[in-house]
DNA sequence: TAGATTGTTAATCGATTAACAATC
DNA sequence: TAGATTGTTAATCGATTAACAATC
């Protein structure tokens, strides 16, 4: 299979996601692409495309079966092939992150839980106790870990991130508001509040403006 | 000014943040549109194109006013301009999200943070009390709150969110891993971590098939 | 069968990049 | 001046949607 485009990976979890509460919550054994797209507000053309690109082929009038659907996500984006991580800041966000049930499900582990603040060490947090950072190297060394989430505040961000890389870290989870320089092999991955907190913001003064 | 693309609206605040760290590392006045770019990963044409479109306008050889940037933005994502949001969770995701400080300082004032479990009621989160869901509708009317940022789980959120339309709220930044239904005049912003998740590890998967 | 739905190619749309003149 | 950089139109690229034949 060649490889997927970055917005058909973005839109696999969601379909996986509605096709989970599809059995579960309705016992369906099939869905059609439009109602598969409804949810998400994608065209039901769309969805096929992507099915296809996956390898999932439906039925001419009945659709697609759900279980093909989900094996198919499981097996592309990889939830049945554990990914270990290590997790870096115990904050509240951090916590958060670490006792999310979702990581688990879809293949990633949480190896170890960092920070350096004392009061946190030793708390446990979603399964694992909060470690100091002199103990990260021996955790990277032990799992093969290659994913670090960052939740630590700007200002550490950049020092962490040249850390972990150093460690063999080539895949960054950035939950911190701000861009990290790295080497080109290391991928990143920034969530930033400010993107989503910008979209919401603009749509309501948007209507304002069209209200006035 | 017309309407702007959704894709330059996810730039702005990340062209905010570089121009502000800009300013204050390096005290620079002015930057060009390919050293703009370049933490974001994007060509200086793009980068022209979205100053153009936010009324921004460079000097050739010299470059852009840092600081008629961040105004610009300012204006057009409406940071100084509050808009009264409340917080229905406050677990440890939506307590990491009350006490952010970029919110207050792009424009977000949360007025108030709900949750159900009396063991967080009257905790301090963010500087306001956690109230009861009770106190909700009076503080949505008090406020003329038309933003909700969702944290509770999965299983409550769509009641919620159903609670909230009925008061008057007509925006939701919904951090709970599922899709609401909502008429067609609420604009919804899904926070899904699965597909942060997926990108992530798809980018593993994938170098590892390559280096086999 | 008729009708619903898939599968796939072609057309459209929108976003990004290239080209290059304008300008300081 | 020469060179760097902007501003803007045109070209390209990629993603989405339309069209429609195939199929159960």
């Amino acid at each position: 299979m060649k490889p997927l485009r970055r917005c058909v990976i973005e839109r696999l979890p969601r379909y996986y996601h509605f096709v989970e509460r599809l059995i579960a919550d309705e016992g369906q054994a099939t869905v059609s692409s439009s109602r598969l797209g409804e949810p998400l507000g994608v065209d039901d053309t769309l969805v096929r495309h992507d099915l296809a690109a996956i390898g999932v082929r439906g039925q001419p009038k009945v659709g697609y079966r759900c279980q093909e659907i989900l094996d198919a996500i499981r097996t592309v984006l990889g939830y049945d092939r554990p990914v270990p991580a290590v997790l870096i800041g115990a904050g509240h966000l951090g916590t958060a992150l670490a006792s999310y049930p979702g990581f688990a499900e879809r293949g990633l582990s949480v190896v170890g839980v960092f920070d350096n603040d004392p009061a946190r060490i030793g708390q446990p947090t979603g399964g694992v106790r909060v470690q100091p950072a002199d103990a990260l190297p021996a955790v990277v060394a032990e799992h093969q870990v290659r994913l670090a989430i960052l939740t630590v505040p700007a200002s550490a961000a950049q020092a962490v991130a040249d850390q972990l890389i150093g460690l063999g870290v080539d895949t960054i989870w950035n939950f911190s508001p701000c861009t990290l320089a790295v080497p080109e092999r290391v991928v990143v991955r920034n969530e930033l509040l400010s993107v989503g907190l910008a979209e919401v913001t603009y749509a309501i003064h948007k209507r304002e403006r069209s209200d006035a």
